[in-house]
DNA sequence: CCCGATCGTGGAATCGATCCCATTGAGTCC
DNA sequence: GGACTCAATGGGATCGATTCCACGATCGGG
């Protein structure tokens, strides 16, 4: 036991001070050669660095963020991490920052307002650099108090009314009406929808870009052959069941939704329903095993991998060029950055018979 | 322009000195209302808290991280996000942090070492409070130095040898020995195998279990019945291609990963092989759309939940009576906790035909 | 050769909270 | 009434880095 007597001792981190006086030079010029590239002879410099590299030093970044109030820390605040679009958005946005000196506070809100304040309120109090938000629309007022107080905000996927900050948005009208024109081109018309809820973007936006494609072939969606609900695997296969029960069953399907889409296919199976043969299949949002299906399936790719890159971009571009202390506004107001869907033809979408 | 003096102003968070002042007493008393609850008489009290409340003042966790040592953050380190154990494991400790009041530091290695190791630099850069890993297994004599410097640890689904700090695993050759039992006691007696690189824990011991499982019926697993590879959908859908063309094909099939389950069902379909009449189905690792799947999957839940709770909670062990600065050792060496796995029968296994 | 500019460096204030220590005043006991 | 206890509070050091300011040395131009 008394043998190791520097136990207490090792577990302290080495400091700036120590590194200062390894070198024989000032706090402020070893402060100067390890962040600030000032100007320093070369000589010294060599000194500090090697006294930096011998004791194995590391900045305390919580000390370095309570002087120059940067913590290089963003705050992530998503709905959760199940879906497949949020969990690469996820990985791509860590990946990303990381390679520019941020981390990543995940913070994740299962479509809870009150936990979505709670936790803004706890990442200003983190002193976060930035934030990217997957709202739940409920709390716009308080995102612009925080927009407002100079923290960068991008919101992402989601642009409730009288959002503020900056936007990227997925494709979703466009991308719903290039899975409809596929489906119209091969001659399907009676089509179906199953799709998320109204209240959210990607719902509301995937059923108007569907109805603007049928529209402009001239034709109006059947009641019967449309389902609006929650973006999960029950509702998924329900609404199959009911469609295909219908009067008139559809020829061709548009599957709004990852989650919902495993019961689609589900149910699919079930019924034995033939893919292509007897239903064409197009699904909004792609995920990894969606290539190797049987038949590989057709997907709108909402591009995930693009909204994190694109969202990260613009959250930089903030931070880098935020007003600092004057009052100054920032160059612009709250751009909206949309991002291009693309149609991705496999094998389940065939002419009808 | 002129009009919005305090424009500058405004976006300064109020601090404690603001505080005290408004409350008419000193920045220590304000201190002990709002965080040390010690003796304050109740008039200060309330004084300082309707001034907080009024100011709107809210703690800055750089500044009191800095005094205290304590950030309240935790590190996560971890794979990927696309496997469900780990998006479930990382959405079910954020929540259980948050409620705790830590924040989570998200870190997605992708197996690289290398970046693994940077993280593990970066977080203590941050002063993490603790750190829980699902490690590339690499780093282990990283990892033992930061266990040592005090940081408590816990190492999650993997165990690399000469590993330090707590482990909270899987029971992952438990699990797989439970499903060749059920398949085995149906009357199936041609299992088959596709599982994960040996190089992996949970590809390592649900192996082993496989084999056990067998042994322990007196069979030898036959070599062209068995698949082992990385953890993906091709591998799937390769591995019951070739399976399934063997001389004398398997009547069960265990399939030891949720990605290449997707590759193993796809497979299955486009082969037109009816599960469970022509081919009994057992999965390892629980998916949301298992349970809706025709017919629902059987499958090995390894309680990825619970896997996360558990960590959450010797995590936070640790942390509450680590040794601060004297160099005691901590209660014990390194905890080793093993969830259980359970069985969860569904339709996709019946008796041989 | 002198003066101003520039370079390299050290001293000390600072960020915002926590907490040790000293001080004050009220209450208690003999 | 004096000594003592104890609760309530304020002053000020402290955590570890950054950064402003000042000082001395070097250098070049006139």
């Amino acid at each position: 036991m008394g043998s190791i007597p520097r136990s207490g001792v090792d577990r302290v981190a080495v400091t700036l001070d120590e590194v200062a006086e390894a070198a024989g030079v000032s706090k402020s010029t070893a402060s100067r050669v390890l962040s600030g590239s000032s100007r320093v002879s070369a000589q010294t410099r060599r000194a500090v660095q090697s006294a930096a590299e011998r004791l194995g030093y590391r900045p305390n970044r919580v000390a370095s963020g309570l002087r120059t109030r940067r913590s290089n820390l963003i705050g992530l605040v998503i709905t959760n991490l199940v879906n497949a679009s949020f969990h690469v958005i996820t990985e791509v946005l860590q990946q990303r920052l990381d390679e520019c000196g941020y981390q990543v506070l995940l913070c994740v809100t299962d479509s809870d307002p009150a936990r979505e304040r709670r936790y803004l309120d706890t990442l200003l109090d983190h002193r976060v650099d930035g934030l990217v938000i997957v709202g739940t629309g409920e709390n716009t007022d308080m995102v612009r108090q925080v927009s407002a107080a100079g923290i960068p905000v991008v919101n992402l996927m989601r642009a409730p009314v009288g959002v503020s900050g900056d936007c990227v948005m997925a494709g979703d009208r466009e991308g719903a009406e290039l899975a409809v024109q596929h489906l119209l081109g091969m001659g399907h018309r009676r089509i179906a929808f199953i799709g998320g809820p109204p209240e959210v973007d990607s719902g509301r936006d995937r059923y108007s870009g569907f109805v603007a494609a049928l529209a402009a072939a001239g034709i109006e969606p059947y009641p019967a052959l449309v389902a609006r609900g929650p973006y999960t695997v029950p509702f998924g296969t329900e609404s199959v069941m009911r469609l295909m029960a219908a009067a008139h069953p559809p020829t061709a399907l548009y599957s709004a939704n990852h989650e919902a889409t495993f019961g689609t296919l589900g149910a699919l199976v079930q019924l034995g329903v033939r893919v292509p043969e007897q239903l064409s299949l197009v699904c909004h949002e792609e995920a990894p095993w969606f290539p190797y299906w049987h038949p590989p399936i057709t997907v709108v790719d909402n591009s995930a991998r693009d909204l994190g890159e694109l969202a990260v971009e613009q959250l930089l571009r903030r931070i880098d060029n935020r007003p600092d202390d004057a009052g100054a506004a920032p160059d612009d107001a709250g751009r909206l950055i949309r991002v291009g869907s693309r149609l991705v033809v496999r094998g389940s979408t065939a002419a009808p018979r």
